[in-house]
DNA sequence: CGGTTTTTAGATATTTTTACTCTTAAATGT
DNA sequence: ACATTTAAGAGTAAAAATATCTAAAAACCG
């Protein structure tokens, strides 16, 4: 029951990226290399970004990602989501139909509550907050 | 992000115990009919189980397991940890020296606390209340 | 006591997921 | 055209989940 390296990893370059700003780009390799992500796997993770209209992906030289959403706007439950997909916590919640008792078992009531609370402790964090505070982000101001 | 199946058997096999009484020994044939258990797999949670000081196994003819906890001083939260172990759901809680930032990035704050609203949930529910409403075992009554 | 029943405990096996990596190709600035 | 940068998807290795198997131990019964 932990977050993924890919949703982490998700996490950190969207960091990186509200802290230079919705709009701007930044090459994937200048990306890679602040946030501690694998190149290759980087891409990966980008495309779903990509999918999910976070970001948008611009090839050629000078190219890199731009992050198509301002950060007032962006939830740290919107990027892991757009990752690892929907957070159930148990299986009976995301496919009810699986366990027979699942309408009146009380045990999945409280799954339902504690799904419900994650989910909106992530979905309340912005990252224009997350990157407001400097300390968050010790090693993007260093130069590459 | 989601609970394994061998959380989820070992909270509908303390359910069952819990339905039928602290000190009460029951078959682990008759617990894994019950509550949908592969029997095998069953005596690995077991083996867990009776690590975490929450049932005893008995041998031999008329063996099974006896719940040693009381159902009103037994949490969800006890039950899942002594299966999948003590929840962290991201790695830099878990260990937070594998992230240089992690004494001052703010989205790791956040992980804190959405652990520990997490925890608190699945630790204030105790057994008693979920066999209390007899709708929640709608099939431990049936005959085997 | 000896046989039968029931579970143990550890080894083994299969499947799924995770976490990358590699390769070929496409896009684009100069 | 050509060099650079990323795309997209296949491929892979390791770990975790989910069981299953087997030899043996425990304990009841007659
Ligand atoms: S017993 Fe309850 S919690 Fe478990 S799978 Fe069924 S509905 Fe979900
Ligand atoms: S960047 Fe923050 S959330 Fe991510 S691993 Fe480091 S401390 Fe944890």
């Amino acid at each position: 029951m932990r977050l993924t390296r890919a949703g982490e990893y998700a996490i950190r370059c969207i960091m990186y990226l509200s802290y230079k700003g919705k709009g701007k780009l930044v090459s994937k390799k200048e990306i890679a290399a602040k946030c501690a992500i694998p190149t290759h796997f980087l891409s990966k993770i980008a495309q779903e970004l990509q999918k999910a209209k976070i970001l948008e992906i611009k090839q050629g030289p000078r190219g890199g990602f731009v992050l198509t959403k301002d950060p007032s706007e962006l939830t740290l439950l919107e990027v892991i989501e757009a990752i690892i997909g929907e957070i159930y916590l148990n299986d009976c919640i995301a496919r009810p139909e699986m366990c027979e008792a699942s309408n009146i078992c009380a045990v999945h009531k409280v799954w339902q509550k504690a799904r419900r609370e994650l989910r909106n402790i992530l979905n309340s964090v912005t990252f224009d907050k997350l990157v407001k505070d400097p300390k968050c982000i010790p090693n993007f101001d260093k130069e590459i």
